[in-house]
Order: C-alpha cells, then sequence, then structure tokens
DNA sequence: AAAGTTTGTGAAAGCGCTTTCATGGGTGTT
DNA sequence: AACACCCATGAAAGCGCTTTCACAAACTTT
C-alpha cells in the first residue's frame, strides 16, 4: 500500500495524491532540524531561528508536504471543524446562510460540519451529540428547537453561536435579526397602500421569530389605529403547503381582506396557489407580501414584495463571531436592519374590501 | 481543564459533555480487560467471549463511553468521513440530493462533509485538495466541470462516485440520469398537444447533462418530423436570470413559436418572468416546460410542467454506492427512469403561432 | 500421550502531530 | 570573571485509538 514519497507532484491541477503521505518527521529530516521546530514554525507558537524557517519552508515546499488535521486534532485536542446545526439542509433559506458560513470558516482553516435537525427537537440533540462525538471546536445553530437550557449547557462545553433568537450566556453568542421590525415594515406597507384588512398567516407557534413576526404586524396595525381581528390571522408551518392551506382557511372563512401578508416567503408563495386556484389575481384582487426575500421571490409572478432577510450575511456573521468566540474575543457582529422590499404583488387598496 | 469523570450523565435529553472524556482506556479498565479486546469488540475485529462481550457492554454503558473519531481515524488510516463536492450548497437541486446523502452515510456511521465549487474548475480541485486533506474516505462529485482523466486519478487514492456523466474506472462509479430520455418525454409532450414550434433554452454548454437534453429535445422532433430550427435554441446558464434572459432574446427574434422547453426548472422560472412582463400568459399563449421538478415547480404560476428528478434518490444512491465501494462491493445503484408530470402550464397549441 | 493446530487475549508499537521539559549557548549583571 | 538569566532548540511523552505479534490455553490429530 506504500505510496511513491518525496516525489514531485505531477499533476498541476490536483495535489499529488503523494502529498498525503509526506508527513512533518519528513520535513524535518530534509530540513536538518526537529519535529518539534517544524510544529512550532507551522502553528507560530514560538520563536524560531530565520535560518531554520526558511529551511523548513524549503523543505515543505519541495515535498508538498501538507499537515494531517487528524493528528493534528488528536494531539491539539482541538478538531478545526465547527458543527453546524440547520433544520434543513436544502431550504431555500438555510441554504444561503450556509454557504456564508462555509466562506468564513475556510478563509479562517476551520472546515463545517452541517447535520439538520428537521425542525425536531430530539433529531436536533442527536445532531449535537453527533457533532460532539466528532468532536467539533464550537457550534452553531441555526434556529433550532432546542430549549435556551440545553444551549446553555452545550456552551459549558464548547463556544455556541444561535441565530434566531435572544439569549446571554458565557461562551455563547445569539445573533438575531429584528423580526419585529421587519414585520412592522411590511404590515406598514400594506397599510400605506389603503389596505385596512390585512390578512396573516403566522410561522410555526412557539417559535421566537413567528411570535415577533406577528407582534411586528399588529403593532403596526395599532399605529394606524385598525382594529386586530384574530379571525384574519391564521396559523402556518412556513413551508409552502401550509400557506396554500392558510389562504384557503381564510378565503373560506368569509370574512372580506384585501392582503395577505405571509410570515414567511415560501407559505406566501403557497398563498399565492390557493389564489391562483380561486381565480383571484396577484396583486389585482389581492396584494400579497411575504418575509425572507429568498432568491426564488424575485422570480415569482408577479415578483413578491418581501421583507428583505441577509441570510448569507446571517451565515457569514455567525461564523464570524464563532472565530472570535475561538479566539477568546468577544463578538461584535451584528445583523443589518431590517429592509422592505417592494415588488410587484401590491397595490393600492381599491374601493372593493 | 479536567472534566469530571465517570458520573452519570445528568441530562437525558443530551449525553453529558463529560462523555468526550471518557477514554477506551477507562473502559478496558472498569471491565477488567485490555484496550485491545475493547477496541475488538467495537469493531467486530476478532471474536472475544460472550463474558468479556458483556462486562465490556456494561462498561461502556456506565460510563457512558463514546469512541473518539478522531483517534480512531489516526490509527485507523479511516476517517469515517466523505468528501462531497457540490457546485452550489444553497442550490434548489443538489439542496436534496445533499439530504439524501446525509441520510444514507449517517446509518452507515459516516459523515459527509459538504463543499461547494461553485461552479469552477479550479475551485473544484480546491475542493478536493481541502477534502483530501482532511482524510476523507471517499469523494462523491456531484456533477462536476472537473475533467474525466482528473477524476479517474483521483480514484487512485480513494473510491469516487460521480453523478451526472458516464464514466468507468476501477474505484469510480458513475450514477447518470437518463437526461436524453427525459428531455424526449418533455419535448414529446409538448408536440402532443400540437406544439411545432418549440423554443428550446439550453443548460450550460459542454456540460455532459446539457449536450443529452439538448439531444433529447431534437430526437422528439425528429420523431414527429419537426424541422429542427437553430435559431428556436438559445443557451443559459442553469440559473433564473439565464432563462429571463434567454425568453427576452427568443421574442426579441420575433420568430413565431408556442412553446418553450428549458433545460431546467430555474430557467424555466426566469422564463416565466420575461413571459409575464412581456404581456404573455402561460398557458394561454405560451406553454412552458422545464426540467427536474424543484419542489418549487409545484407552487409556481401556473404549476410548471417538468421533468421528474429524483434528487434524493439521487442522494441517497450515490452514498449507497460510495459505501459499497469502501466495502469492496461493486454497486449496483440505478436510477429510477425519467417521467414526466404534467401540470398547468402546457396546453394544446391554438391555432396561432 | 506427544505433537500440531487453533483460539482468545494482552503487551506493545505505532498513527502524525503538539507540548512539556531539559539543555546548552548567549546575554546581562555585579 | 563569576554568576544568574533568557532564549532557541531537541528529546520525549503523550493524544485515544488500531493492529501486529506473541503466547498461553484449548482443541485436534496420529
Amino acid at each position: 500500500m506504500a505510496h511513491k514519497i518525496g516525489t514531485r507532484p505531477s499533476s498541476p491541477r490536483l495535489a499529488a495524491q503523494d502529498a498525503a503521505a509526506v508527513t512533518l518527521e519528513q520535513v524535518a529530516g530534509h530540513a536538518g532540524v526537529s519535529p518539534s521546530t517544524v510544529s512550532r514554525i507551522l502553528n507560530g507558537t514560538a520563536v524560531v531561528s530565520e535560518a531554520k524557517q526558511q529551511a523548513v519552508a524549503e523543505a515543505i515546499a519541495l515535498l508538498g508536504f501538507v499537515p494531517n488535521p487528524v493528528a493534528r486534532s488528536l494531539a491539539g485536542g482541538r478538531s478545526l471543524s465547527i458543527g453546524v446545526v440547520t433544520q434543513a439542509i436544502d431550504s431555500p433559506y438555510y441554504g444561503g446562510a450556509l454557504r456564508g458560513i462555509e466562506a468564513s470558516l475556510q478563509a479562517a482553516g476551520y472546515s463545517p460540519l452541517f447535520t439538520s435537525g428537521h425542525w425536531n427537537e430530539s433529531e436536533e440533540a442527536r445532531c449535537i451529540d453527533l457533532l460532539r462525538a466528532r468532536r467539533v471546536d464550537g457550534l452553531i445553530v441555526l434556529t433550532g428547537r432546542l430549549s435556551d437550557a440545553a444551549l446553555k449547557q452545550v456552551a459549558k462545553t464548547m463556544p455556541v453561536v444561535v441565530t434566531g433568537r435572544v439569549l446571554k450566556a458565557a461562551n455563547l453568542f445569539a445573533l438575531n435579526f429584528d423580526n419585529f421590525e421587519g414585520a412592522r415594515l411590511a404590515a406598514r406597507h400594506l397599510i400605506a397602500l389603503g389596505h385596512r384588512h390585512i390578512a396573516f398567516i403566522s410561522g410555526v407557534a412557539g417559535h421566537p421569530d413567528a411570535a415577533e413576526r406577528l407582534r411586528g404586524y399588529r403593532s403596526a396595525l395599532d399605529e394606524a389605529g385598525i382594529p386586530f381581528d384574530p379571525r384574519l390571522v391564521v396559523p402556518g408551518a412556513y413551508h409552502e403547503d401550509s400557506g396554500r392551506a392558510a389562504a384557503e382557511t381564510l378565503i373560506d372563512q368569509g370574512i372580506a381582506f384585501t392582503a395577505i401578508f405571509a410570515a414567511n416567503d415560501q407559505m406566501a408563495f403557497g398563498a399565492a396557489l390557493t389564489l391562483h386556484r380561486r381565480g383571484l389575481r396577484v396583486p389585482a384582487d389581492m396584494s400579497l407580501v411575504g418575509f425572507d426575500d429568498l432568491h426564488a421571490s424575485r422570480y415569482t409572478i408577479p415578483p413578491l414584495s418581501t421583507v428583505h432577510q441577509p441570510v448569507e450575511d446571517l451565515g457569514r456573521l455567525a461564523a464570524e463571531a464563532m472565530l472570535d468566540l475561538l479566539a477568546g474575543r468577544k463578538p461584535a457582529a451584528q445583523l443589518p436592519v431590517p429592509t422592505f422590499v417592494a415588488r410587484d404583488s401590491t397595490r393600492p387598496a381599491n374601493g372593493r374590501r
């Protein structure tokens, strides 16, 4: 099984497979120094004479040495990997965040380990156990269902960055988007267009961000002196089909309304389908706004007016906060303020209600 | 830094953080056997007496021992992780496949390591280097840009499963979807509805699946005796905006056509937007079909007729093939045959052309 | 009953790094 | 010039596992 050792990489494109076999010890041998010295240079752990630095650098280049992260982890106690708990790796919302995380971590020499909790508390706990078994150095939890207490518990073992909730604890950083303000913006937009009867398809019950979005909706209503009608609020589950079903419920109730505000874009897509099936045109007969500003929202018919959420920033910032935590710094990351993107799914309320 | 050792997990939800500190050696001590024996039981490497098995099992349960995968990797030479090269982790198409991979690998005790090549050959090569440095045991490449030769090269080092191309090599398994047949199905559907002038928005040039889909389109045309008009074929890049632009090009050409076949759903979404802006209704004025059957395609207005591609199966099968390769078995995985899903975006061609 | 074969098990040597710990030369003090 | 002190460096001991290797004990075989 022995690979050829010490030969130059043959392909310039891909590093030679031999590279895997070159060890730090061989580098030390070539450079005429001890393994400790090589390690010190690699990690910047101690001052090393200029001459030896040079020699080692040359040996590394010559042999095409790449440190073995596995050995490194075992010896150093760190794995240079960060566990990421998302809800669904294939969700359009989380995907963007993952991309941001991936980019930022990679730049710092860390690798993300993605797992999906599928909106399920016990599965999330399993993910965390799995990641812990893999000896990740830190944990990024994207809007999980796990209790605050459980998260704090984990934070005793390793740094934790969590999004979508407000939480203070040692070794833990919470990165939250202002869902309240975002929802208020959206509702205000509708109100400014003259809508007085605005239905709201809410998010997953018990979820902090869902509660905040609902609160934002109500706040905008209050400001405008519009009475809150609980019959106009129907629950959804953040996916398309729940939006579709919610819109049906709303229409079948027989209560008049001229606009729908869905607590996320996916539910808005579902609602749009129901409207289409019932022969209601958006925005002519019904205004529709979403929340999240998924990439797809630019391409719906008509393009969806929605609250822009900086998902990629969120991923990037979460990763940076993690890096801060790991380095013992206090993270200062903060999400940009919400903005509303008016596209074509909203229009002034006409006479009919 | 010493954690408490030997205490029972305090929370039933999450494994105790102490667990991380329990070593195989401690288990051996408690069970009154040697570390080698524990290892043998853990891995099933050799026959061990019933009595010791029992004792070890008890010790493991008592201490809450979880093997350290890092040490395991270093000693065993395997990392129990599989590298996955995707093009964009946040793409709606790949997301589903990743989910399938994740599920299958996890069941076998392997963890996926996801990286994104962003449709870029050199970046893909970097991903592979990174994964190799991480000592992954195998590589799953989802429809990359890398040359066949490069892939074969990698396969000399570790097992490789690649999708979206036909390739034969030792230690390499190619899992391909019948893009030709899928495209032919879609085009036939349009033809059966009476369309004679069918525009085609093609995929990324030089990509095998893009070529196959084009070939399928032409084949269906040939069957029906419809002359192929190259002006009706415009290039796209598999994302929404390229579909939007392609549709504009098509319309601006001034050549009559009654249907558009986009080589993937995302481009169909983009094309739909252009049609909407130009005042052309789908399907009344123009039929539209896509390819992939993304989840979102069920929720467009109108819901999109498209070729169903079993992305999650693809992920699952790719993972299973990898497991086979790893175990020295010959993978037998095969993708289901293409099917066409007729929804509401297509309609018989009326008199006008 | 002696020899040969199989079997379960422990001791010990790594896997490729990091990190004390000890050391010898160089510098600074008095 | 004698002492203390600092600094760069190497030797060696792990990190927590797997895996030869060797060896008794338990079987065969003749």
